[in-house]
DNA sequence: AAAGCTATTATTAGCTT
DNA sequence: AAAGCTAATAATAGCTT
């Protein structure tokens, strides 16, 4: 307003809008400070300039949130009842698919819910149950060989082991003098090398090994118990 | 700021103070017009003076609510959340049990997500289905089994109504002294009662019956295709 | 594009009615 | 107390840098 009067209409040339936008809201923001120091007033102001951004005043004697609670309580309206009322909408919706999912979930899975399922339906729910059977059953057949393979390791480098062992106590027993000792390994012909069984409980979680050696003494071995003996593999 | 230059300090007059109110809220009411028009902004002013009566400014092309829930966006609170911290809270909740059982569905029924199952978990997954397929198989067994009971009825049924008709026949013929016909229906013994197989398509929607009658012609019951032929039942 | 200048208009404090 | 007046300050449009 100086250089010549000017009239109050859309400024067209965005630079100048934008540059007019800036100082006049910079003037805004001194006023509502100034009223709220003069008047011990309360003052809310929030701006959003046509490039769609925001700026905001708000006293400092209070809360963006109590103006609008006191706003509200003047006013008499509920500015939240829409935003409830989107909310409650999402619940609903949220609650109907909810339950959808836990259909779905128990018809596929326990098995329920088929009173309504023609034979066609029953048939082809079968098919796809059938399906993830085999996936899993192909999970387990993988997670099964990676356990021997890692177990077969640990079995080879517990051979290797037992030999330096072996040679190590046949060393001391030759250096003892003793021919004929009462106790120590036992062995087959220096390398342990009995009829080792890989097994696996159920879960899959404990590996254990079967160990078949008919050379063991038959207190060990007999057979009214079991002609097998189990030894826990080390870990 | 006429009349000597004025501190920006509270007014303690309180007359003063509130006609100071008066006057500069209209200034600020004008400047948020303005700047509404001059540069296409949307401006939200709420000012509450030290007697407690509020007054508001907000630009014609928006609303109170569009801009408080801009705010929120902008400045990433939720004004709302005391308000319905309780349904926000329900709504997080349900959002999380929706993912599980998505997440759940995805694993059992697409057989995807059990590279970090264990064995254990693959088992007791296996065996889960393998009761699931149990209960299909089940209800499976019970639609056949009734449908075989409807067909049944309707067989009896008809085979009621067939009588009749061949008696009907019968009087018809002798009525008309013929004693030798050359077309007439075919039947075993006065009673139509062929080897009946009922059978079903894979699907269960369409029954059909199995007629094996081997007093029919070669023709119909020749051994080249089939020595079986399908009858239609009616629906 | 952003900051500074200034002529000019706009706002308003203190007063009067 | 409410409205109007006006001197004086404040805001700012259009310009320059």
């Amino acid at each position: 307003m100086t250089r010549g009067k000017i009239q109050i209409k859309p400024i067209e040339n965005p630079t100048n809008r934008q540059v007019t936008y800036s100082k006049r809201r910079n003037g805004l923001f001194k006023k509502a400070r100034e009223l709220t120091v003069l008047c011990d007033a309360k003052v809310s102001l929030i701006m959003i300039s046509s490039t769609k951004r925001l700026h905001e005043y708000i006293s400092p004697n209070t809360t963006t949130k109590e103006m609008i609670d006191e706003y509200q309580k003047t006013m008499d309206v509920d500015i939240w009842s829409s935003h409830y009322e989107a909310m409650e909408e999402e619940l609903r919706k949220l609650k109907e698919v909810n339950s959808q999912l836990r259909l779905e979930i128990n018809r596929r899975r326990l098995g329920e819910g088929l009173e309504e399922l023609s034979m066609r339906e029953l048939c082809g729910l079968e098919q796809e149950i059938r399906d993830g059977l085999e996936v899993i059953r192909e999970r387990k057949i993988k997670v099964l060989s990676s356990e021997i393979d890692k177990t077969n390791k640990k079995r080879r480098n517990g051979e290797v082991i037992n030999r330096r062992l072996i040679q190590q106590f046949e060393s001391i027993n030759i250096e003892a003098g003793e021919d004929d000792p009462h106790f120590g390994l036992v062995y087959n012909g220096g390398i342990i090398d009995p009829d080792y069984v890989i097994g696996y409980s159920n879960g899959g979680t404990r590996e254990f090994g079967l160990c078949c050696d008919r050379s063991l003494p038959s207190n060990v071995c007999s057979g009214d118990v079991s002609d097998i003996t189990t030894y826990p593999l080390l870990d």
